[in-house]
DNA sequence: AACGAAGGCAACCGCCTACCT
DNA sequence: CAGGTAGGCGGTTGCCTTCGT
């Protein structure tokens, strides 16, 4: 949370720490008449003392609409995990195939998951997800292989994360493909065909194909249950802001896509799921230049800081010296409710 | 009840890239 | 083409809460 107790000022007067509810107002007001981007215009059209990645950071993090609040299901957690199997430490990517989630809750999950894990002397991914790795790398041309075939690392250094069965060439087949062990929930979560999401359908057909080729070598088969998670983590997402307008409200121009959704027409097409995922820099939609319209925004409510939490009265209001106030049933951490009560 | 460790997460930082002039 | 700027991304920090002793 706030680094500095809150309310500090950075140089060049910037304003540091928590955000308040007054600064939120500026920042969410700022959006409706302006659209998003521009962010350094934030500051000197509202006088928020805050710099322009902040405001970005703020609103893609807790202000956007549509975000999905609340623990991980248990399909977008197994989700999480084919996605870092196969891709690394790309949260915004894995984040664009998780509607609702920011690649800062991704990243936050992670973390402290691998901490547990490592903790607990545990293997990163679950046998079962290990393998649903390694058979939908098995099924795709490494895009980034040079001419001797030897798998690149991407850019960052940080793709791909080495599995166990080679952590040299994770592209390369396992030996041989282990028998499966049932999930930590014992159940299993088909994932939901979604148009937005061809990516996810794709990697649907090949976990199909997965446990169609697990059940040919063996039996009992894994027991398949439709989870409710499924569904909501996969496209027919039960969003806290149920039946709000969507954003943006901009007409989309050609061949664009709301920033969490994919161009169904081109990502996929004779591309295999890993090439997609790796050369998705190019294929996921950019921010357009122009600014998106926003037309209505979420009524949020806050939380006061601990350090100077007091009982309040008609707390509603902005607040002057800078703290903010806690309504019941609000999270814990996010310092807003996400009832999106549109006015 | 008090204390420390662990968990959880918002926010900052630095680097990189795309875009504009 | 070079320099400047804005925005995006991943890593890290540090505060608060929860849990265990």
């Amino acid at each position: 949370m706030a680094r500095s107790g809150g309310g500090v000022e950075a140089g060049g007067g910037l304003k540091k720490g928590p955000w308040t509810q007054a600064e939120d107002k500026l920042l969410v007001d700022h959006v409706r008449r302006h659209g998003e981007g521009n962010w350094n215009a934030v500051r000197r059209e509202t006088g928020l003392q805050r710099c322009g990645k902040s405001c970005r950071l703020r609103w893609a993090n807790h202000l956007r609409p549509n975000l999905r609040k609340g623990p991980f299901s248990p399909e977008e957690e197994r989700q999480i995990l084919r996605l870092h199997g196969l891709i690394g430490n790309k949260w915004a990517r894995i984040s664009s195939h998780l509607p609702g989630r920011t690649d800062n809750e991704i990243k936050n999950y992670w973390n402290t998951r691998l901490k547990r894990r490592q903790r607990a002397g545990l293997p990163l991914y679950p046998p079962d997800i290990e393998q649903e790795i390694a058979l939908l790398r098995a099924q795709n041309v490494n895009p980034l292989a040079d001419a001797d075939g030897n798998a690149s690392a991407s850019a960052s250094g940080s793709f791909p994360p080495p599995l166990l069965y080679d952590a040299s060439n994770p592209f390369a087949l396992p030996p041989t493909v282990p028998s499966p062990s049932p999930s930590p929930s014992g159940s299993y979560s088909p994932l939901m065909i979604n148009q937005n999401y061809p990516l996810l359908n794709q990697m649907q057909g090949m976990q199909q194909a997965f446990h169609h080729h697990l059940a040919s070598q063996q039996s009992p088969q894994p027991v398949f249950h439709q989870a409710d998670g499924g569904a909501a983590a996969l496209g027919h997402v039960g969003f806290v802001s149920s039946g709000q307008p969507p954003l943006p409200t901009r007409q989309p121009q050609a061949a664009e896509l709301p920033s969490n959704q994919f161009d169904t027409s081109s990502s996929c097409s004779g591309g295999g799921l890993l090439e997609s995922l790796l050369l998705g820099d190019d294929r996921l939609p950019r921010h357009h230049p122009t600014m998106v319209k926003v037309s209505s925004m979420p009524a949020l409510s806050y939380r006061e800081p601990v350090s100077s939490r007091l009982p309040v009265h008609g707390a509603a209001g902005s607040d002057s010296d800078g703290t903010s106030h806690c309504l019941p049933g609000e999270d814990m951490h996010h310092g807003a409710t996400w009832n999106f009560t549109f006015d």
